[in-house]
DNA sequence: TCTAATTGGTTGCAATTGTAACCGTTGATT
DNA sequence: AATCAACGGTTACAATTGCAACCAATTAGA
């Protein structure tokens, strides 16, 4: 007799859940503000924060669908938030840097996201997030683990 | 001076990266199977586990928007998985509540999912996964109390 | 009690998204 | 070298989604 189906301690029900959730909450402080999506803070993020990315390393690193990526790239480039540089060995491949101005956009939203997760670290105690995260790195390793035998 | 921004370590960032690939990893095991959407399987999960609901019910329930969740509601209800009932004392109201064949279908669902999340646990070791679960609980909670002040 | 505000739920429309097919480039096989 | 598969990236198209406006029913307030 199998044990009952238990919804609630469901992980992928679980953390997409609380994923929707706290990703509309910091959402709300910058998308008013700097008239930018969830893709494009995304995209803005890795690349603030890795440096010059291709398209395809921002996917990886972002879990974003290529087309997402794609679109997004193309969107932050013509607000002249990134610039996009060829790669002189391979000409199939675009590195993508942020601009100045990207760059200053990427400051100001990593402030709030810096003021965000304290405030949560607050509320939440210390270590708290830490160790959600810890759990998190092994979930996506055994995850990417099965998917490439 | 600000400590530096860590996008690895933003939870916002992580959960919806983890979220994203767990929850598109356990998809595949329905997706053909039983011609399911992720928002189809949610709210059957949702009325399978907690039985009878209404529609408002669900979308808290599993934080999705209320026109998703109308909508769904009436793919499920096309494909005589679900019925509707009225409450006599408020007609605004509907609740929700599986067929026969809506319950045969949940259960065979349940059954991936279980056999999903057990060999997740396998490849996590035991406790993981109620780690993880704890922290997402205190995150929620704190982020619905800032909401609703 | 009459009106206005709120609530549960639906729908029109525009925007966002994924699928599949594509283009140009590179790598592998011969 | 010639061909073909694979890769990075884009795009046409269809499906999914969210916003805003809406309807009907209920509740609150004057």
């Amino acid at each position: 007799m199998p044990p009952p189906f238990d919804l609630e301690s469901f992980l992928p029900y679980r953390l997409n859940r609380a994923a929707e959730l706290i990703s509309l909450s910091f959402a709300r402080e910058y998308k008013q503000r700097y008239q930018m999506t969830r893709p494009e803070w995304r995209t803005l993020a890795a690349l603030g924060s890795a440096g010059r990315m291709t398209a395809t390393e921002v996917g990886a690193h972002s879990n974003m669908h290529k087309t997402k990526v794609s679109r997004t790239v193309a969107a932050l480039a013509g607000r002249r938030w990134l610039k996009r540089r060829e790669n002189e060995s391979d000409r199939r491949v675009e590195h993508l840097e942020l601009t100045a101005a990207g760059l200053r956009a990427y400051g100001e939203i990593a402030d709030l996201a810096r003021t965000y997760q304290a405030s949560l670290e607050a509320a939440l105690g210390s270590g708290a997030i830490e160790r959600i995260e810890a759990g998190l790195a092994e979930v996506e390793r055994a995850l990417l683990e099965k998917r490439r035998p």
